[in-house]
DNA sequence: ACAAAAGTGTTTAGGTTACACCCATGA
DNA sequence: TCATGGGTGTAACCTAAACACTTTTGT
C-alpha cells in the first residue's frame, strides 16, 4: 500500500509537549485554554498538526514559539499516544514531547489564534485537562524526575552560572523531597560535570560561587 | 484545524517493530526482504500502515502476526520517526516498537503478500536495512540492553519454568559480556521475583532447579 | 571414573546515607 | 550583632565485584 495512494485515509498527526519550568519556587506546566470545541473552555497541552514539510521536532518548536513563547528549550521525544477514541472529532494520533525551559527564556505566554489563553500552572494546582493530556502530563512528570537521577537536564531549567544551592533547589522542587546538602554537593561536584567561575553571587547574604556547565556542547543522553 | 478538513493532507503513519528472539544462542531479529519498491530486495524491519479504527498497539501486532508469526510478545514502543525525507515515496511517519518472543512462542517465519521472505538474523551478522531501518534497530538494541538491567523483560524471552543458568544465558548474549555466576544469581534471587519449582531440568549432567516468575501478571515497568 | 553443568560464601572496594557546626555578608 | 544562606567531613551501612571448589548426574 503506499502512501500517496488516493483511496486511503490517514489518521490526522499532531504534536504536543509538556514545558516545564520553575517559576516562583514551583515546578510549573504551560497551559492553553482551548478556544474551539472540543473541550472548549478546558486546559490542554499545547500542540497542533503537523505540517507535511516539516520534521515532528520542528513542529514541536513552531508550536511552541507560536503558542508558548519559547526558545531555547530542551526537547525530548515522549511518546506516541494513538488511541482511535482519544479525540472525539475523528482519528488522532499524537506525539508527545516534553521541554524544559530555563525562567530566564521565558517571554510573556502568548495564546495562538486558536488559543484563548496560556497560563503557567503549578503541578500542586492543575485543572482538569481536555482529551488524554492528564495522562500525557503525568508520563512526563516521571519521565522528567527518572532523568533527574541520571542525566544532566536539570541544567536545562538554570541559567548559565548558578550556585549549587539554586541546582539543589531545583531537584528539591522537581521530585517533591528535600535532598541533604553535604550528600548532594558531594555527589554533584564528584561526577566532575562542573565547573567553578571567579562570579559569586549577590543578594544580603554570603556570596555563593557560581558553577558552569563544563561542556559548552550540553548533551543529554 | 480540523482532522476532517478535506484540504489537509496527512502524513502517512506506519508502526515497525523489531522483533528480537534468542535462537541459537544468539540474539536474532526479525527482517523482512522487501518484494516491492522502494528498497526492493533490501532487508527490512516487518510494520505496516496503520488502519483508522486500530490503535498503534493492534496494528504492531497484526503485523507481527501477519509477517512473523509471533504471538504471546512483549511489546514496548520505542520512538516514532518523522523526519520528511526518510520515505522515497513522501511523507511516512512512523512508530517503532520492538517486541520480544521467546523461542518457544515462535512459529515458522512466513512473509505476508508484499514481502518476497522473512528471516531471522544474528545480531552479529546483519545486512544493510532499508529506510533509517538501522537507526531504529541501534535504539531497539540500546533500549533492550538498558532495560535488562533494572527491569524484568528478559522473562519474556524465555518458556514459564527455566534454570538460572538459561536466564544468565540471556544476558550474557543480550549484553555481549560474561557475568560471574555467583553474584548473578545472588543478586536475581534477591530480587525476590523468581519462585523454585519442584520440577528439574533433563539432560545429560546434573539436572537444575526450574524457576518460575512469581507474578503470573507480569508487570514490566 | 570422567565429563559437564549445578550450586554455593567470603572478602574487598566503592558508593550512599545520616548527621552538626562554622563562615561570610548585608542590614 | 544578628539573620540568612554558604560551605565543609566522618562514620555506618549497603551494594557490587572478585574469586574456586564441591555436588550431581549420565555415559
Amino acid at each position: 500500500m503506499s502512501p500517496t495512494e488516493e483511496s486511503y485515509t490517514y489518521p490526522a498527526v499532531t504534536v504536543d509537549a509538556i514545558v516545564f519550568t520553575i517559576r516562583q519556587e514551583q515546578l510549573q506546566v504551560a497551559l492553553i485554554k482551548r478556544g474551539i470545541e472540543p473541550f472548549k473552555g478546558s486546559w490542554a497541552i499545547p500542540g497542533g498538526f503537523v505540517r507535511l514539510d516539516e520534521s515532528l521536532e520542528d513542529a514541536v518548536k513552531r508550536e511552541l514559539n507560536e503558542e508558548v513563547g519559547a526558545d531555547g528549550v530542551y526537547l525530548e521525544q515522549l511518546y506516541t499516544f494513538g488511541e482511535p477514541e482519544r479525540d472525539p472529532r475523528g482519528r488522532v494520533i499524537t506525539v508527545a514531547y516534553f521541554a524544559l525551559v530555563a525562567a530566564e527564556n521565558l517571554r510573556e505566554l502568548t495564546a495562538a489564534t486558536d488559543a484563548a489563553e496560556a497560563q503557567w500552572f503549578s503541578l500542586h494546582d492543575l485543572p482538569p485537562l481536555a482529551f488524554d493530556h492528564r495522562q500525557i502530563l503525568d508520563l512526563a512528570l516521571g519521565r522528567l524526575r527518572a532523568k533527574l537521577e541520571y542525566s544532566t537536564i536539570a541544567y536545562a531549567l538554570l541559567p548559565r552560572a548558578f550556585p549549587l544551592t539554586q541546582l539543589q533547589k531545583v531537584y528539591e522542587i522537581i521530585l517533591d523531597r528535600p535532598l541533604d546538602k553535604r550528600n548532594f554537593r558531594k555527589k554533584i561536584l564528584s561526577l566532575g560535570l562542573l565547573e567553578p567561575t571567579d562570579e559569586r553571587s549577590g543578594g544580603a547574604h554570603r556570596p555563593a560561587t557560581l558553577y558552569l556547565f563544563k561542556n559548552s556542547q550540553v548533551t543529554f543522553f
